[in-house]
DNA sequence: TAGGTTAATGAATTATTATTCATTTATTTT
DNA sequence: AAAATAAATGAATAATAATTCATTAACCTA
């Protein structure tokens, strides 16, 4: 592990990403990945430390990156409805935008389980998110008063995550992002027959 | 290979389940489980394909169980909503009774991908009911038209695991079904301040 | 351009486990 | 109870791939 954030990281980390994404974590070898990269197999572990290495650092560097963007997305939003459907439109556009990322995300971060209890919080901080515009919600009158927090942000998290694996599925093959509004919409109004907002 | 269904045979599966559960598929070896079922290495090999076989033939023959519980469930309710209702109760009193089972839908299912396309029929099965009580309660007017049926099962079933995902993580330590009213109540009226039904 | 330093190579090593199968044990049949 | 059949064993095998490291190549520097 000589050194780091340079282009070969980079191009190693984009190579296994493809390669894990086609073949799954456990079915990719270190010399698929390094043919990949064009690089020897050897190579690899002057910028990884080890397999598990190159899987976690994918994950963290994506990671990083998408949550500066869904943090800019919540910034730009002024009401909790608002900051919640940017939140969403953003998810949705950051997974389809990286479909390797995608898949990756659906399949293997929970293999990482026990092992990095630090990809636990990836999940947390999106929660809090969560936590702080359903809470804006509920001062601002646009949300009930008797939500139990703890449970509406899984339900959010969920949903998505759920759209997003269904997405996967079916290899990408229609358009993500124009789930958002529809989304948005059954977090807010729900299944039932009413549509009207009382108050605000 | 020689048979199945045996008491052998469930020891077997049980075992595993508990293998698995506890390290993960991966981690897990032919001879963990052996030793936790009380049979030498050889044996599994009798009942058994091989290891990818074992996880498969749990993950089978959970899958069916549970689905006639959550059918039977459905089938007891009247209108849309207490079907709804019921079968989320059902699906979270499942999974809290059999916690290797959840441990291993949460982290193993996925890891199936495309080796075993019979497993994504699980969650066919599952959105299937979904449509049908979202198409009975449009007819009976208890939740609104202009649903997009294919997004909506997603939505609730997504929601459903995350749930179901963040008991897991916690270990179980509280009581998952006590959430299936606060859930199933956030699906039909969401997050928004009203209450009142317009309709019916 | 010689000497020194860093980066890259990839064949050889190592470690791990799934799987096999010749042998043993248990069970049933006659 | 002997013979025949079925079930179970577990040590040995085989295959796979992650990792190492002695060697080579590339790049600097003075």
């Amino acid at each position: 592990m000589r050194k780091n954030r340079s282009e070969k990281y980079h191009k190693i980390l984009t190579s296994a990403g493809a390669v894990f994404a086609e073949f799954g974590f456990h079915k990719s070898t270190i010399s698929q990945i390094a043919t990949n990269a064009g690089v020897a197999d050897g190579t690899l572990y002057l910028y990884f430390k080890n397999k598990d290495d190159i899987l976690y650092q994918f994950i963290s560097f994506k990671t990083e990156l998408v949550f500066k963007k869904m943090h800019a997305a919540v910034e730009d939003g002024k009401t909790a409805e608002a900051k919640l459907r940017n939140l969403i439109r953003c998810h949705l556009a950051e997974f389809q935008n990286d479909k390797h990322m995608a898949v990756i995300f659906q399949s293997e971060v929970r293999y990482l389980r026990d092992i990095e209890p630090q990809i636990k919080n990836i999940s947390k901080m999106y929660l809090d998110l969560l936590s702080e515009i359903i809470e804006q919600g509920q001062i601002e009158g646009s949300m009930r008063q008797d939500l139990f927090v703890g449970l509406v942000k899984r339900f959010i998290l969920g949903a998505v995550e759920g759209v997003i694996s269904t997405w996967v599925s079916a290899q990408g093959r229609y358009d993500l992002v124009s789930m958002a509004d529809p989304l948005v919409d059954l977090y807010l109004t729900g299944l039932r027959g009413t549509e009207i907002k009382i108050e605000s």
